[in-house]
DNA sequence: CGAGATGTAATGTCAACAATTACATCAAGA
DNA sequence: TCTTGATGTAATTGTTGACATTACATCTCG
């Protein structure tokens, strides 16, 4: 599994709902319109994003909002609250144990060390990414070339 | 795209040819059997090791052999030689630019910067993974369980 | 020449991901 | 209270990309 689109949707949700707050109440149809998913993807990845307390979500009337720091909340947090496990299944080795070669049966084990430093020298690199620099990043952006 | 179990095998093959040097031919088929692939997948990654410069193979009779010292093959090269521009379509993006929405126009360009981190962070890491180190690995894990 | 090997194009297969449909549930206001 | 607009989720349907397979051309050496 790639660190998928998921990943920068959910950002894009993030900053959206960040950059509204007190002007538009911000559904999950709003969020389709801007990231051009469809609104069940938006919300699926809304609801993982409630579950990891970053946001709020009303039943009923909707509307979603930050209820967390940005400055706390990193890339790698948004990244395993919408795939658990994704950095274990990042990195795919063929399956080979039942043949009688003494590779074979060994090169899980081979490669264990290095794609675990490979996981961890990513997940380090994605903490040290937070929503707040990627907000401010964006704000940088928008100064700069004001459309809209 | 992940970093496919295409990077697994190339390993392996190298592994196993380095292994049976002087003992048998090395041939796409005896790799095949060894890894659980296809033929004529090994023959693709097997190509793209000979155009990295890693191994030799003779055209006709057959054989692969090592061609460079283990210990200035680094993982990073063995995954660029089967996936050149693998790293950067790693990390998946969704296309909105054309949204009329300041934050479509932008997450592009606030998201390169991280991916562009994360990146760098897996190259280094896999830079400083060598195979020799990986066949050093595979021989005490042998040595250690003798089977075959 | 023929056996066995590589090189590669073309096609088939399959699983993962996203899109879509459908519907239950909820809260606020007319 | 009933309608409206929103979320939550299950189920189904594309779609895509990686791998498998087939087929065949080419090569080397006995």
């Amino acid at each position: 599994m790639q660190i998928s689109m998921k990943c920068s949707v959910a950002v894009h949700c993030l900053i959206f709902i960040h950059e509204a707050k007190g002007i538009v109440k911000v559904t999950s149809n709003l969020l389709a319109e801007s990231t051009g998913c469809n609104p069940v993807i938006i919300r699926n990845i809304l609801s993982a994003l409630k579950k990891a307390e970053f946001i709020t979500i009303p039943r009923g009337t909707g509307g979603a909002e930050l209820c967390a720091d940005p400055s706390q909340i990193t890339l790698y947090q948004i990244y395993t609250a919408l795939e658990p496990n994704g950095l274990v299944s990042l990195i795919g080795i063929h399956s080979c144990q039942d043949r009688p070669c003494p590779v074979a049966q060994n090169i899980g084990e081979v490669l264990q060390t290095p794609y675990h430093k490979i996981a961890e020298a990513i997940k380090e690199t994605m903490n040290r990414i937070t929503l707040q620099s990627m907000i401010e990043e964006f704000q940088r952006l928008v100064k700069k070339s004001p459309d809209l």
